[in-house]
DNA sequence: GCTATTTTTTAACAAATGTAAAAGGTGCGC
DNA sequence: GCGCACCTTTTACATTTGTTAAAAAATAGC
């Protein structure tokens, strides 16, 4: 039944017996696009994997929303915290175009881990593939401009460019829409 | 013979028999302060567990170094790249102080990650743990002004306030020296 | 304790980015 | 097709931060 999800890069590094392990708990779920799909201030009980669509986690503050992150197919989504402390955490994830994803329920995918040695490294490369992402971002925070943050971005996420709302993108690259805007009208 | 490094923190999740097995691969080293342990230019063999003394990893630009992470006693000390894929990294790593690490050889870590589960789960909270971490840092980047940067840190970490150069949490948190010394200057 | 070296602070000026408000665009429902 | 809501750009000005250089302070080694 889930056999063509096997395709899907995040699960090609899979034995077939781990891969068969995982599908007996995923479901598919489509939303539409607008879709409050993670609440900071809940509890969320689902692992989700992108299937199609795209989507942002951001945070609130005071008088700002700040996008810290984009997910497209194949991207894993979730509440780091509800994940990691089984506690409200501070994203909230918003799917920016109608959505279909793999659903996984947070419990299942920890029995999972438990269990099985392969998923549990397979779980363990997810958040090191991450983690590494993340830390440079934050060192090209340091190390470029925010022109060369926007140039960068442009080349290597060409298709989020077209179908995301720039106010979006100027948070993600840490610098306010008029920053962003002015960046773009010079060359 | 190991025993007492049972209890340290990043250890005590570990349930006895899952440490033995790790214990096995325990070697104790001592580097004195200004020691370069890990090198961006190398795939890094060792992973290392701080003991005593402070680190800090941080990459080279043309005419900067950006220190983006600082370790103390229970950090988790390797390279990005030689852990997730074998590949030399951007990350260099330079003890601060004389230290005191738990040194493990990397082959021999995978091979624990895939000969037992629960190591496996263990080393997967270690990288979730650093992506949480890291991702809050990449936030309060647009949400905290610099001066409200360095209060949080002063307030966290005083410690490493104090036996830190300036210059180091200057880059650290995101601004240059001058504009650092500004912030110490008010109030 | 003294000198050499490094770190930190201060100053003056330049550049980048933020803020607020207005104007222009775009899309969508009616 | 019109009007409304939202998004993007532009403008003018304020603020923050960076750059460069120098002075002052702290530190390390002899």
């Amino acid at each position: 039944m889930h056999q063509p999800l096997k395709n899907i890069e995040i699960f090609t590094s899979l034995s077939d017996a781990a891969f068969a392990e995982i599908a007996r708990y995923i479901r598919m779920v489509s939303y539409p696009k607008g879709t409050l799909l993670i609440h900071a201030d809940k509890v969320e009980p689902y692992f989700y994997i992108l299937q199609s669509g795209i989507a942002r986690a951001y945070s609130d503050g005071e008088n700002q929303q700040i996008t810290f992150w984009f997910g497209e197919s194949g991207s894993v989504l979730f509440s780091f915290n509800s994940y990691i402390n089984n506690k409200p955490g501070y994203e909230n994830i918003e799917l920016l175009e109608d959505c279909t994803l793999i659903q996984i329920r947070l419990t299942d995918l920890f029995k999972l881990y438990n269990a099985n040695t392969e998923i549990a490294n397979w779980g363990r490369k997810m958040a090191e593939h991450e983690l590494i992402a993340t830390e440079r971002r934050l060192i090209d925070r340091s190390f470029k401009s925010a022109a060369e943050r926007y140039q960068e971005f442009a080349g290597h996420s060409p298709s989020l460019l077209k179908r995301v709302a720039l106010k979006h993108i100027a948070s993600y690259l840490g610098v306010t829409q008029v920053t962003l805007s002015r960046i773009r009208a010079e060359k």
